[in-house]
DNA sequence: CGAGATTTTGAGAGCCTTCAAAGGCGGTGG
DNA sequence: CCACCGCCTTTGAAGGCTCTCAAAATCTCG
């Protein structure tokens, strides 16, 4: 996308310089606890989301290698978000000075991250549009789509058939749906000729009416960075 | 907050050298217009929506002076979404070029734009769960509070008793329900006491068991800005 | 004062939830 | 290798929350 100096490179490499392992299941962060380090997902997929008082839970986003997560703990003393492992996952922590210190040296960085702030923004505005004013099956066929194509942009060979790696209860608590009607609008999907299902594995049967039912719009195309700084 | 330095202070009023007035429902930026300016409100109240295929909209946020608008222009070729003036209006129109330079020349007012888009992520992550988990009742009551404490933060003396400025409509595109149900909630939440309602003002008599009924919290409150880099 | 916008109210329908239970699948231990 | 266990998926029935449709009442503004 952008062709990066090697001062650059070697500012990013910094934020990768430890590890930490993560079992499927396992918090990396709980909402409300102190909290002062930025991850990097680097291997797995986990999940961001948020606990309501009532028990119930409100998915946020999918994490994928490459995301940069907990931006938050930037800003909060204490952290509005829980994130959770959805697979073993490996991530790399780093301090919120190290990120400080990469603003003030790296300014085509800093903007860079804001770029990708804002796309994560676009893709939570089209998530809550979803919620507010899509039917159950536009939220669900969405969520298919979406966690298709970030998936297919770490693995460009990805096919129509993919593992979706989430429970029918997990796609509700993204889309706002109980685990049950969530079941029915996936065999409603299927029964109309859309997708087909087999043993945790989806195939994207006909994608083009899928996107329609989904009211889907790709928030990674369509960006302009040449009012980007020079890098340094 | 913070206390900016003089360069800080000039590279700011950069941004709002220019006025632009704006009619009370007129519109700023419409959805997939080409865009590559971004705003500053100066006086008025705003909203930023998007709108669906089948004609209903959403709307993502409110906006009061201060805010800076349309900062996805700075990524975007086309605007994700729609920005409307809900009162007469004055903007501080400028450009992705200016934006850039400042983050080049100020690091720590980078930072804060940043800190400033994280506390809106947590505004949007606080309504995607109020849509996906949260009754009508809770939803309508969360607006009201949401909307008396923003203007609070502009006007401190504001008492229990304000103008929300929203048609019912508006609070329904808010919060993913219909004027009628909107309507009925309002007069429920009135009867229960929680709120007084006459020729466009409410007041908000049980704030807490109002906040209660929200499940309010918040995102303005709990910031640690301890990790700044120093001002230029 | 009139017209359009907004608010209010009623009745009925539909989408989604809740509750309940059976079936399937993978993993673990004997 | 099999039995068992827990988790996930699937299915049915009933109920409720919110929507749709419709119309009257009220308000705002020119």
């Amino acid at each position: 996308m952008v062709a990066l100096t090697p001062g650059e490179h070697g500012a990013l490499e910094q934020l990768e310089e430890r590890e930490r392992h993560i079992r499927r299941g396992a918090t990396l962060q709980r909402e409300n606890d102190v909290c002062s380090e930025l991850f990097i997902l680097r291997k797995g997929t986990m999940m961001s989301s948020v606990l309501l008082d009532d028990g119930s839970r409100q998915i946020l986003r999918f994490l994928f290698p490459g995301d940069m997560m907990a931006i938050s703990s930037l800003v909060y003393r204490e952290a509005p978000e829980t994130i959770t492992a959805l697979t073993d996952a490996v991530v790399c922590p780093f301090e919120r000075s190290t990120m400080s210190k990469l603003i003030g040296d790296h300014p085509r960085l800093a903007a860079l991250i804001m770029v990708y702030s804002q796309i994560e923004r676009a893709a939570l505005t089209d998530r809550l549009a979803a919620l507010g004013r899509t039917s159950a099956k536009a939220r669900v066929a969405a969520i298919l789509i979406e966690m298709r194509n970030r998936m297919r942009m770490l693995d460009k060979g990805l096919s129509k058939t993919f593992t979706l790696g989430l429970t029918q209860e997990e796609i509700g608590d993204a889309t706002g749906l109980t685990a049950v009607h969530v079941n029915r609008m996936l065999r409603q999907i299927e029964e109309e000729g859309m997708i087909a299902r087999e043993s945790g594995r989806v195939t994207l049967v006909d994608e083009r009416a899928l996107q329609r039912a989904a009211n889907f719009v790709d928030r990674y195309a369509g960006l302009d960075l040449g009012w980007l700084p020079a890098g340094r």
